[in-house]
RNA sequence: GCGGAUGUGGUGGAACUGGUAGACACGCUAGACUUAGGAUCUAGUGCCGCAAGGUGUGCAGGUUCGAUUCCUGUCAUCCGCACCA
């Protein structure tokens, strides 16, 4: 009986579900396993064999562990709210909700053709309004919290209000914004209950605030970073400008510390940490206040010596190199600076106001990008040195960015190149502040080798003793202190799109209500239209039922809003991040309704044990996740500040392209004809095969980078008379002389080629002259190729009728495509998708080979050559059961050899060292090497068998069932334990040594196991080969390694 | 520029803490069985060489009896961040 994968799989895949085989339950006496595959977006393209490759290698974790007498929680879900299906929607009106719906089925459809041990009970979609219920519950947590630096936690806002009417917010230590004024106690009990709001909202963790956006009026939205090219938008090539909007913040620089201290914690890959590490951007330093001086008094009297009494303003900077303080010599302010507007001298404010706009034009990846440039202005004004008080010229420059520190910065040409080139553009002072360092080419920025010079109090110490100085001094005349700087920004949550969480916010007097968590969640409202509305609101505001009814606890309509007990609901919608960023925590109780999750759920699971997913989501998801996920830990909902002990980022498949080579002409008009103007096609389209393609290009190359001189390859390249290139190339030219038999064989292919394609086109008579031949390569339809990169000609030609007259110029009778490795994209033809290999070899095949391409973590091209190769292992070990699946076991069970033991438990030592190190990709090898060896031993026995097929089970479920129940068992095998290796089955009673000389491997020598060095020594260099080796040489020394190997030296 | 990852046959990749480089698989070559085969089986297959032998893990050094593995430098490719004060 053949191995039948197609009924196997179905039959399993169908017991797995009725029999809910892998429901886990929140109560047991197992010990609990986590695994996590990261959700996917469930997009209209469907599931590529990208996706699953992660999911193979959590499932097999997930199955290896339920063996193994765990308690497996192995979710999964959809994140489902997104750009994609509102941009659908946008254009065909179709509801998000609908495409949504049908692009989930569809990943499910996939997913469980795969064979995953997914609990499907505890699915989730983070569109849906049973979950987004505790988004939004979340966002209120948040709203109501605020972070004391002092306890270093989050803590309820109330306690936060109690110490204001106590003694006001002076000594508060929180995280909260710039801005924030000082009050006291009496000052807080006599504000109004909207200016109360006001304050709390500085120190709530999400707080609403006017950010900076990329504003593109046309399309009424704004764009993220990425979506701007060259200062106008990707889509359509709209302006875009800066724009202050009021928007919801999540306060996560609070958390900077923490996310970063936490990363010591947990086992996720290098590069991840890495990303976070760098995204979260610590840098130690100091903050030092620049007073400026008074612009009219230091004109009138050309006295810049100040008094503490005039100054009107200061200017903080943040610096890590407060030893270099001696060595500023002018200030430079990001143009955006709230200062400069104050502080220009009339003298510079046409200059100033010039350069301020053309900045504001720029966007900040544009003037990023753009490092070369030094640009900047002076703006009349100056400050003073805290320690010389010598004045300092401020100018404003475009290389200071307002986003990052105080967007001010104290510039000390010699140690900072940025600072330098500014200054020598500007001639401006560069005065040398280090010892025994020439800073007449470049500034010196090396911190290791630092020695301060013409310092005063800091001459001659070192960058860290410096440091510590000027910090010092700097707090003893109250200008500065030592000060923790972070890159890492308050996150954006509102996105004006309508596709999103609403946020559960009313507004009453311009001020942000929570909605009761008991009338939650607040659903997304039905719109007419899913653009802006024509006010350039968000698409919310298109909806006619969004005021929120405070007495009927409802939504209602917007004609009923009157600011007393109806009000206007929130227009944003929640940005992506939101729904994932509690998904982890949710599955462990996500049908209830009363809490995100019960307290006996989260206490039994506690946190995820292994988390896998793309690396794309390193400062998205993974940062955010973190950030939320230690805030519930703060108050107290979780038991885990970290929510994921082992992360490992899966790489991702790349696609293997094909191509076909189009040929195509190279022409100029026949000035002299009459004939209408009509671009000149080929008659008939001709495709060359690969190698016509690379020996035309070569051809080209050869002559191009040959030793013709420079006159005659110009000739080639523009043209002999009518021809140029290699259709110029004939017997009566030089190019002719310099090639071999070979080359001439391929120029004369050419030559007809080019003939043919001329006749064709002159018979057209479009008044053209053709000059040349170029191959344009044209991504074609992976599908279409077999693995011998061979074209199916008649199935392209019947997938698209274009192709229908297509003459094909084949090598041996074969057209060959080219291929190329590039993402795997729609548009290149080369996704791959599941579905097909699984009709054609089946899942477990699929499984098994997407494990066998190589460890997890790499990146990897799809190349289905080799999938033949684990087809043919699962239809080898079907038929070592043979016995046991056609009944033809004759007589009694064989027992199993000793052969058959040491087969058996090299392979369970392997392969569960290979799953603990989720070195997948080697037990399949193990497999391969298992099965072959247990044919060639003839191996029938049970006791060999049965093992076995647990041992395969997570790799291959549906063949493994189907064993199992061949081999007499009822039930799943899902929950058999995991074979037992014993050592005693491997031990050799004698090891065939390689005998190396000067550590090169000669030949092999056989010894028992227990014979000692010494012996080993001497039966070897007895032995006749090594006398050859040697040739009468006396050993220098030998070296045996017991157990291992035999060197000799000599 | 900074940070990270990776370089091994024609291809995907093995080689545990330094100890037989190329396991396993694809592909290729030859053969067997087949009307046929993209089915199955057998043998071979890093490179040079008829062979003996030599050589070989991006490149150049170093440590070692012995290096794909450790160290130094360098090159290439990919990824992340980027005027970060």
């Amino acid at each position: 009986m053949n191995y039948d994968f197609r009924e196997i799989e179905a039959k399993w895949q169908k017991y797995w579900a009725e029999n809910e085989t892998f429901k886990a339950s929140n109560h047991s006496d197992k010990p609990k396993f986590y695994a996590l595959s990261m959700f996917p977006y469930p997009s209209g393209a469907g599931l590529h064999v990208g996706h699953p490759l992660g999911y193979i290698a959590t499932d097999i974790y997930s199955r290896y562990k339920r063996h193994k007498g765990f308690n497996v929680l192995h979710p999964m879900g959809y994140d489902s709210f997104g750009l994609p299906a509102e941009q659908y929607a946008i254009q065909t009106g179709q509801h998000p909700a609908i495409t949504t719906e049908n692009n989930i089925n569809r990943y499910r459809e996939q997913l469980d053709r795969l064979g995953f041990s997914f609990d499907w009970s505890r699915e989730v979609r983070t569109s849906n309004p049973a979950y987004y219920k505790w988004t939004q519950w979340i966002f209120i947590q948040l709203f109501n919290s605020w972070y004391n630096k002092t306890s270093d936690k989050a803590e309820a806002i109330e306690t936060l209000v109690s110490q204001f009417e106590k003694e006001g917010n002076a000594k508060v230590q929180a995280a909260c914004d710039e801005d924030t004024p000082i009050f006291s106690a009496e000052d807080w009990n006599g504000f109004s209950t909207k200016t109360k709001q006001e304050l709390l909202l500085k120190y709530r963790l999400t707080y609403l605030a006017d950010t900076e956006v990329n504003w593109c009026p046309a399309l009424g939205t704004v764009l993220a970073n990425d979506e701007i090219v060259n200062g106008v938008s990707e889509r359509g090539g709209h302006p875009v400008i800066r724009k202050k909007m009021t928007q919801w913040s999540m306060r996560i620089t609070a958390y900077a510390q923490r996310l970063l201290d936490g990363l010591d914690n947990i086992d996720w890959p290098q590069p991840l940490k890495d990303s976070q590490t760098n995204w979260i951007g610590r840098s130690e330093g100091a903050s030092v206040t620049f007073n400026v001086l008074d612009a009219e008094r230091s004109r009138r009297d050309g006295d810049v010596i100040s008094t503490s009494l005039n100054h009107p303003y200061q200017i903080e900077v943040f610096t890590t190199r407060p030893d270099t303080i001696f060595g500023v010599s002018f200030m430079t302010l990001a143009p955006e600076h709230d200062l400069v507007a104050k502080i220009t001298t009339p003298e510079q404010k046409a200059a100033v106001g010039a350069y301020v706009e053309a900045t504001a034009k720029r966007s900040e990846r544009d003037r990023m990008a753009d490092v070369k440039t030094v640009s900047g202005v002076f703006t009349g004004a100056y400050a003073e040195h805290p320690f010389t008080k010598e004045p300092i010229p401020i100018w404003i420059g475009d290389y200071v960015l307002a986003s990052y520190g105080t967007g001010a910065v104290m510039a000390v040409p010699c140690g900072d190149q940025r600072d330098y080139d500014f200054a020598k553009h500007y001639n401006i002072d560069i005065p040398n502040i280090f010892e025994g360092v020439d800073i007449s080419e470049e500034a010196f920025a090396d911190k290791a080798t630092t020695i301060i010079a013409n310092s005063d109090f800091l001459n001659g110490l070192s960058y860290k003793e410096a440091t510590k100085k000027a910090i010092a001094e700097l707090e003893k005349i109250g200008q500065g202190k030592g000060k923790v700087n972070y890159r890492l920004r308050d996150a954006v949550f509102s996105r004006q799109r309508y596709w999103g969480e609403p946020f559960p916010v009313y507004y009453v007097d311009g001020m942000p209500q929570m909605i009761d968590v008991e009338h939650l969640p607040l659903e997304l409202p039905e719109v007419e239209k899913y653009l802006p509305t024509e006010t350039g609101e968000p698409p919310l505001g298109n909806a006619t039922h969004w005021a929120w009814d405070r007495l009927k606890a409802a939504v209602v309509s917007n004609d009923l809003i009157d600011h007393v007990n109806v009000f206007p609901l929130e227009l944003n919608t929640m940005p992506g991040w939101a729904g994932s960023s509690q998904y982890f925590n949710r599955y462990m109780d996500p049908r209830n309704n009363e809490a995100i999750f019960s307290k006996e759920a989260i206490d039994y699971w506690q946190d995820v044990d292994l988390y896998i997913g793309g690396s794309e989501h390193a400062t998205g998801h993974l940062l955010y996740s973190r950030f939320w996920q230690h805030f519930m830990f703060d108050r107290g909902y979780v038991p885990k500040a970290e929510y994921a002990q082992k992360l490992i980022n899966q790489g991702m498949i790349t696609g293997t392209s094909a191509f076909v080579y189009r040929v195509d002409l190279k022409f100029h008009w026949e000035t002299t004809s009459n004939v209408e103007f009509k671009q000149p096609s080929l008659s008939r389209a001709i495709y060359i095969s690969k190698n016509y393609y690379k020996k035309f290009e070569d051809l080209r190359n050869f002559i191009l980078n040959s030793e013709l001189s420079a006159h005659d390859k110009n000739e080639f390249m523009m043209g002999i008379g009518f021809t140029k290139g290699l259709a110029s190339v004939n017997n009566d030219t030089v190019f002719f002389d310099i090639l071999d038999d070979e080359k001439k064989q391929t120029l004369s292919d050419f030559t007809r080629l080019f003939e043919s394609v001329r006749k064709d086109i002159y018979s057209q008579n479009v008044g053209v002259i053709v000059e040349d031949l170029k191959f344009t390569p044209i991504h074609v339809d992976v599908s279409l190729v077999n693995a011998s990169d061979e074209l199916d000609i008649e199935s392209f030609k019947k997938l698209n009728p274009e192709n229908l007259d297509v003459t094909f110029i084949r090598e041996e009778g074969k057209y060959i495509v080219g291929r190329e490795v590039e993402k795997m994209s729609k548009s290149k033809y080369n996704v791959v998708n599941p579905d097909a290999i699984c009709e054609e070899y089946g899942a477990d095949s699929l499984r098994l080979y997407e494990m066998f391409l190589g460890p997890l973590e790499q990146s990897k091209p799809w190349n289905t050559a080799g999938i033949t190769g684990v087809f043919s292992f699962l239809k080898k070990l079907w038929k070592l059961y043979a016995p046991y699946v056609d009944g033809s076991l004759s007589g009694v069970e064989a027992e199993p050899t000793a052969e058959n033991l040491k087969t058996l438990h090299k392979t369970i030592k392997k392969v569960e060292e290979d799953i603990e190190n989720f070195s997948f990709n080697t037990s399949v090898s193990t497999f391969m090497i298992c099965v072959n060896e247990l044919t060639t031993q003839k191996c029938t026995s049970r006791a060999i068998l049965e093992p076995l097929a647990v041992l395969v089970s997570p790799y291959a479920p549906h063949i493994a069932e189907e064993l199992w129940e061949r081999l007499g068992h009822s039930g799943s095998i899902a929950e058999v334990p995991f074979p037992k290796f014993e050592e005693k089955y491997l031990v050799e009673s004698s090891k065939e040594y390689p005998i190396s000389f000067n550590g090169k491997m000669r030949f092999k020598l056989e010894f028992p196991t227990d014979m000692d060095s010494k012996a080993i020594e001497a039966a070897v260099l007895a032995h006749e080969k090594t006398q050859e080796q040697l040739q009468g040489r006396a050993p220098k020394k030998v070296i045996v390694v017991p157990g291992k190997i035999v060197n000799i030296v000599g």
